[in-house]
This record gives C-alpha cells, structure tokens and sequence, in this order.
DNA sequence: CTGAAAGCGCTTACAG
DNA sequence: CTGAAAGCGCTTACAG
C-alpha cells in the first residue's frame, strides 16, 4: 500500500533530508543546482507526485473546483462543465460535480461539503427555489471564491457570469419583426425562474414597441410535453404564412417542433419558428433552426477566467453579461 | 482561516481528550454514553465535520470515485455520470469527471492523478487508441476498483459494464425484417470501435440470414456531417416504401435525420428509420424514432452496484452486459 | 472507560 | 546551501 514514492524515500536514497527534496522539487533559490538535479532525477525516475491529501492538509488549497448545478440532463450545463474542465485540467485542477436536484437543502449540504473540502473554488447556478445567499457569501469571506452562472441570485455585489437573457430575446424578436410576421406565439418556460421574466419581458417589449399591428400570445410550460400541447392548441387555427413561434428554451422547443411536426407543417415554408438555445436542437433539423445562441461553453471560459482573478487575490465583485449571437438557420 | 471546527477544539471544550472524541463520534463501543451525548452534542452544535484530508492522509480513503471518459458531449455519457452522482451521494461519495479527449497520454495521466488522489474507485469507458491495459489493472491490485464502461477493453478478467450491442443490433435488424423492407442503408461509425464493429456484424448477420433478397448497403462515418452526406448519397437512388435505413448510434442518427430532412422525406410514408440510441434524438422527432435502447443510466446503476460490491471486497470479475429493449417509435 | 503518543506526507519558519 | 522540528487534523494500537 505504501509503496508510493514519497520525499522521505528520495531523501533517504540521496541521502539530504527532507526539507531539502521538498525545496528542490519545487525549485527554491536556497538549493544547489547539482542537489536539485539529483533530486528531480530521482523523483522522475520513481515518478514521485506529491500526495494531494498532504499538501492539502498543510497548504489549505484543494486543487479542486466544485460545479454545481440544479440538474445535469441539460445541454447548455453539459457544455459548460466540458468548458471548465477543459481550463481546469491546463492548470493542474480536478473538477467535482455536484447536482442539487434543484433542492435547496441538497445545496446547502453540497456547500457544506465543499468548505469542508476547502475547494479551490465553487461555480454554481441556483436552485429555482433558493432564497438565502447568506452561505455562499460566506465561503467567499472564508476565501473560497464563488462564480455565480446562468441562475444567479438577485444580490449585487458578487460574481456571476450570465447569459444576456435580454439580449437574446431583443435579437429573437427582431428577427421576427424582420421578416413580418402577424402572429407570433411565444413559448416560455417556468414562470418562477428569473430567466423566463426577463425574456419574456424584453421579447413583448421588442414587438409591441414595433407599432404593427402584431398579435402576440405567450404561454407559460414546464416541461417538453406541456410545450407540444400548448403549441399544438394554437396551431389548431393556424393560418399559413402569418404565423411564427418563438420559443425561449430548448426545452420548449423540443416540444415545439414536435407539434409542428404532427401537424404535417413545414418550415419556413409553412410556418415560422426562432428560439434561443445552445444550438444542439436546431441543428438536428432541416432547416436548421435560427436561434440566438446562449454558449454554456463560452459561459465556461468567462467563467473560469473570473475564477482564476478571484484567485489571485481580485476581491473586486463583477458581473459579466455573455451578449448572444444570432445563429440563422432557415426556419424563419 | 483556521475557524473551522476541529476534535481538539471539541476535546477542550469538553475537558477531554482528542482520542475520546474521536471515538465518541464515530460510536466506539468503549466510550461511556454519557460522554458520548456530550460530544455529539457539542459537535452538532459548531457543525463539526471530519477534515477530509487529514481523515484521508490516515486512513487512504477517499470518499471519492472518478469518472473517465473520451468526452463529454455526449448524451450517454451524460445519463451515465447523472446516475453514478445520484447514487454516489446517497453513500456519501462526491464524483470527479474526468475527460481523456479520447488521447491514451491523457487518459494515462488521470489514472495517475486518480492514483495519487488515492480515489476510492474509477469509472472508466477508455479511448477508442487505449492499446495498455496494465496500468489499470495495477490500479486495481493497488485497491483501486476500476469498473469498465461502454468502452471496455478486450482482456477477459476484469469488470465490464457494457450496453449489449449484439442484441440491440439484433433487435434492431428484426424490425426491419418484420415489416419487410428491401433494401438497408446502414450507417455505422469509427471503424476501429469495437462497438462499431461488433453492432455491424451482428446486424449483417442477421438482414443476410433472413433467407430473403434484401439487399444490405453499409456505410461508415466518422461524424454526423458525414452520415448526412452518405446518407444523402445513398437516397439520390430512393424508391419509396422499400428503403430503411438503420443507424447505429445517435451521431450517424442526426447526420441522417438531416438527409431525410433535406430530401423532404416523411417516415414512415416515404421511407423508413431505425436505430440503436440512448433516447434523447429519437424523441425530437415526430413520429418518434424506433430504436433500441441503450441507457446509460440503467448502465450507470448497474456500474455503481458493481463498484460497491467491489469496495466490499469482491475480487471476482465479471461482465454484465446490459440487454436492450426495443422502443417502439413510428418511424418504420 | 480514557489518554498519550506515533504517524499519515507534506511545508516552512528557524537555526546554522 | 542544508537540516531538525513543529504542525496541518485525524486514527488507532498500546497502556492504564
């Protein structure tokens, strides 16, 4: 078991102690260039690696960064946790994930265990439910940095790295009034999350203030069935060529697609569709679907940057908007 | 810094000594209960928790398990990671993920960290150039349990978790012959893949076995654009109502889709499509696609049962594979 | 029933 | 330029 290189074994092969091996690996002044060419030769040789445990347990500093998120059967989190896993591995850090299953408490016992832990730092969307912001607050006091993203807290004065929820609705919208349509249905997701109001508000914002005389309808559905159901009902007096749907999530426009679909529709031909998204979805179809884009991945690298000033001693709380692109498929 | 509540702040608080504690807390039948309620007490009241380190630097013992696999966007692999973590923290285990970017050096040294980390066990599904094996089976007689996943090496007596690509093959060849197409276009991937060679033989051996004039053309692509194209290909010589096409994973499934999109083809009017998938892609679509199923959440269960028993102590090899079921789409 | 002591593997002031 | 020593927070034989 306890056969792994240690600095005791290369200081007693060499025949310094162990201060001096510990000084050499880690190239201090202090040393002789002939000790430390010794000691690195050696600690190659038997592929010495310092126990993590060890270090941890005198250096306070982990290595490790937790990611936390409500749920992981979601594109847009998959490609932000390949994102910073990514960073993460150049710089000799691990990445631990933990899934709050959108609960408060499992969240709160998932901070816990990361203090205890002493991680390097925490990445973290919000559960839709989460209330308190006391706690993470804390551990950035106790100089665990802590980068909020995609659900944030409402809070001011702590790091979060967004999607430009706003943005992305704006540059929906436009697309629509671009190419005039007169009905647009507009699918949004849980009316509780922050997200949904805030792109639900700047897309109604956006075509009413066209002055056209555009109607506009919004539904409200939590899941990917909903959506089909709800899309399904209005398409039930469609009217070819007036009518676009404008969907705010991937979630929904699964569901979307699904009811165009078993209506035999076509797009654009037919009818007109735009959503915001990863961009896993519309490019699964033919056209491909016109969405603005929402990048868990660039969200990773804005992310993880900010993590590494945090960790340089920036105490400075910022909060970065991602601004969308408009990815045009042919759908609209 | 050092706030955190620790057995000697306990121990004097309590006037008694560190081994007392330490013993109190984790139930030692020497302690007397009342010392016992004491200290349980009090640790419950500053929210003691173990230093993972130190308990780690002691005892060799983790809590921790380790996720390899080639890459991350992947929806298998995403089902298989949510459903290790799931059953991970019920016992108590974070999850590290680890991405090898299918690259035998990388993956070579996440073994070596997961060594040094001394992780309690590792999930690995290995890259498609993985040709060593020795390394991770010396993992294993270090008392690191390493469970093989999906991408499982040939070398009989280790532990395998595989999806049975016979079978689904198979399952997915009889649909066809049930509603008796003509000809098969079946899209494959990586040549080199034992998955793709295994799900490709069983599949020709069972269309060719079936005693009738099907004619079987099969193709290999290393990415979605590439089954498009093939695909695309291959239906610029399309007779309605007697072409099926067959694709043996999710990737050629998409590329395809997008083949049948593009030609302005309908299933199963047009033409029909079948293939061996985890679910996500073939719910997209309506009518929903049939295909077999692989889950790599079923497999994710069956892993973790695996591990644990492992961790109990069994030494035995074994190999499961998961069978999967038919899931019935309209799509052919 | 309780405690003193050694030790896991490392780092780092302190001394020379 | 090098070493002895203390200590991170815990566990566990050993002794009483």
């Amino acid at each position: 078991m306890s056969q792994n290189p240690t600095l005791k074994k290369i200081a007693e092969k060499l025949n310094v102690s162990i201060s001096t091996v510990s000084r050499a690996l880690k190239d201090h002044p202090d040393i002789s260039p002939e000790t430390k060419r010794k000691v690195n030769e050696l600690a190659e040789l038997i592929e010495y690696d310092p126990n993590p445990y060890a270090v941890n347990l005198r250096t306070h500093n982990s290595k490790e960064f937790a990611i936390v998120v409500p749920s992981l059967s979601n594109f847009f989190y998959h490609s932000f946790i390949s994102s910073i896993e990514e960073d993460a591995r150049m710089y000799g850090y691990s990445v631990i994930i933990y899934r709050s299953a959108n609960d408060p408490k499992i969240e709160l016992e998932i901070l816990k265990s990361c203090r205890h832990k002493r991680v390097s730092g925490i990445f973290i969307a919000i559960t839709s439910e989460t209330k308190e912001i006391e706690p993470f607050l804390k551990l950035d006091t106790q100089g665990i940095p802590v980068i909020f993203f995609d659900k944030v807290p409402e809070y001011e004065s702590c790091n979060k790295i967004c999607v430009g929820d706003a943005h992305a609705a704006t540059l929906a919208a436009n697309e629509i009034l671009k190419k005039g349509f007169k009905r647009v249905f507009g699918v949004f997701g849980d009316k509780n999350m922050s997200i949904t109001q805030v792109r639900l508000q700047k897309f109604a914002e956006v075509i009413s203030n066209d002055g056209s005389e555009i109607i506009l309808e919004t539904v409200h559905a939590t899941s990917s069935a909903e959506a089909e159901a709800m899309t399904l009902k209005a398409l039930s007096n469609y009217k070819k060529n007036d009518f676009v749907i404008f969907c705010m999530s991937d979630e929904t426009l699964a569901g979307a697609m699904k009811a165009i679909q078993r209506k035999g529709l076509k797009t654009p031909e037919d009818i007109g569709i735009v959503a915001i998204s990863d961009g896993m979805i519309p490019q699964l179809f033919y056209p491909e679907i016109t969405y603005a884009e929402t990048s868990g991945f660039k969200l990773g690298k804005l992310a993880f940057n900010r993590m590494m000033k945090c960790i340089a001693g920036s105490s400075f709380a910022q909060t970065i908007i991602d601004q969308s692109m408009l990815i045009e498929g042919g759908s609209l």
